[in-house]
DNA sequence: AGAAGGACCAGTGGTCCGTA
DNA sequence: AGAAGGACCAGTGGTCCGTA
């Protein structure tokens, strides 16, 4: 039985690819299925490398075409970027903290985290009922719409890249509180940083969709705090990848062990 | 009482506007709501006016790109082009057929438009199929990709801008096929066109989604077969404007005539 | 004049990679 | 080295308007 894709995912760097290639890469333990994904992952880089190099656009003055819908009141409940006025600073990183524990020093805590996640749903809330006064289309999930809603509100330490980083973090907490306080607590102990807990929080969530018949689609929607989110991309392909083991485990141990019992 | 966005349906180039600003607009009978609309369409066609003339691209020989992929069993069991190899013609125009009478000479008929629909919700289902065994994002409705595999599979008469005109023709055909037959008769004996009978398809469906509460989109997800269709913009407008004249006439008869009732 | 559909465009989902 | 997020990009929903 060959590495599962799980425990692949403590083998990040050690392909032959080069580093950069494998980055959030599912792991090749799966073997041609992840080949197809990390072929056409390869093509999109290559597509990305014949142009040119990004443009830089800066401008340091503040954006005054919606300055007038700004809302100052900053009800940012993490240590956030302190009161600079008009600094605006980066979000102070996360760092692994227990239930309950609030981040000392320039750090921002776990449970601010997922509280981000539930201010985007209070986010999306707003912006659905404004959609039906209106009779307009009625987003199901957080957008852009609710994210360019949310900045607009004065919620300018959400956005994007971030929320979606940590979806998984967040429906582990969701799906199964009690595991997730454990495993931030296990990783705080063992001094790990952001990065480690989150890639940690993949296995209990892949344990879960197995349980449930692999459909991490439907075990998103059931819940209704985490039916707003896309289910992301990696733990779409792990779910994927693991369900292909289990069933080639389960038909190998027919095809040898099974005889015995079969006749 | 002023005219119903309905009855406004029917008063389309009278407005002040120039004609062409008006298509595919609700009509102005509700009002200020009405003005927004128009207002950001106005904008909108302003912005394109700017630019320059539609590039215009011509390739008269066959895409081999994916020729190897085409599909020539051809399925369509209306009058299609006939059998011009390579002719590369336009569909036959639809003309208004009662149920069950199939169109002679160079057109197609409804029951042919409504056949269509089903047959992009096979596409859909494959589609669906596949990405379910790629552990892929799964489509709910019919997206461009499946316009895409539509014709990749040889169903070149499908195409996206087709079925979206007709969505809500389909729609009553769904929803209430008896009306929607009557309606095909009707239009038929009074010699309409298919756009004639395309406009007059609303009306019926205003009128399920006012008995429904006016949740157009709860509609359409609760059957099977319409659920896959995107709720389009003109009939979503139209369920709006008209649950806003039906609420200001009843508040209006509770402030006028509701008084003798109330005291 | 009526209709079919190629082609366009604003804004999306997704996430990379220059930045701090 | 680890992390936050501006900015980019391929492909979307929506439908206009040059075409037949």
């Amino acid at each position: 039985n060959p590495a599962n894709a799980l425990d692949a995912l403590s083998q990040e760097g050690l392909s032959e690819e080069p580093v950069q290639e494998e980055k959030e890469m599912v792991g090749s333990g799966g073997g041609a299925t992840w080949e197809v994904v990390a072929a056409a992952e390869r093509r999109k880089k290559q597509r990305r490398n014949l142009k040119g190099h990004r443009k830089v656009v800066m401008d340091n003055g503040r954006d005054d075409q919606e300055a007038a819908e700004d809302n100052d009141d900053d009800d940012n409940v993490g240590n956030g970027t302190g009161g600079g006025i008009g600094e605006r600073q980066r979000e102070h990183p996360f760092i692994v903290t227990e239930p309950g524990e609030v981040a000392r020093g320039k750090k921002n805590g776990l449970d601010y985290l997922f509280h981000l996640y539930e201010q985007c749903r209070d986010f999306l809330i707003q912006v659905q009922n404004i959609a039906k006064e209106r009779g307009e289309k009625c987003p199901t999930k957080v957008t852009n719409q609710v994210f360019r809603y949310a900045k607009k509100a004065g919620a300018s330490y959400i956005n994007k890249p971030k929320m979606r980083h940590y979806v998984h973090c967040y429906a582990l907490h969701c799906l199964d509180e009690e595991a997730s306080n454990g495993l931030r607590r296990a990783l705080k102990e063992r001094g790990e940083n952001v990065g480690a807990w989150r890639q940690a929080c993949y296995k209990p969530l892949v344990a879960i969709a197995a349980r449930q018949g692999w459909d991490i689609d439907s075990i998103f929607n059931a819940h209704p705090r985490l039916s707003i989110w896309y289910v992301p991309t990696k733990l779409r392909q792990l779910c994927h990848a693991e369900r292909n083991n289990a069933a080639a485990a389960a038909s190998s141990s027919v095809s040898a062990g099974g005889d015995h019992l079969a006749f």
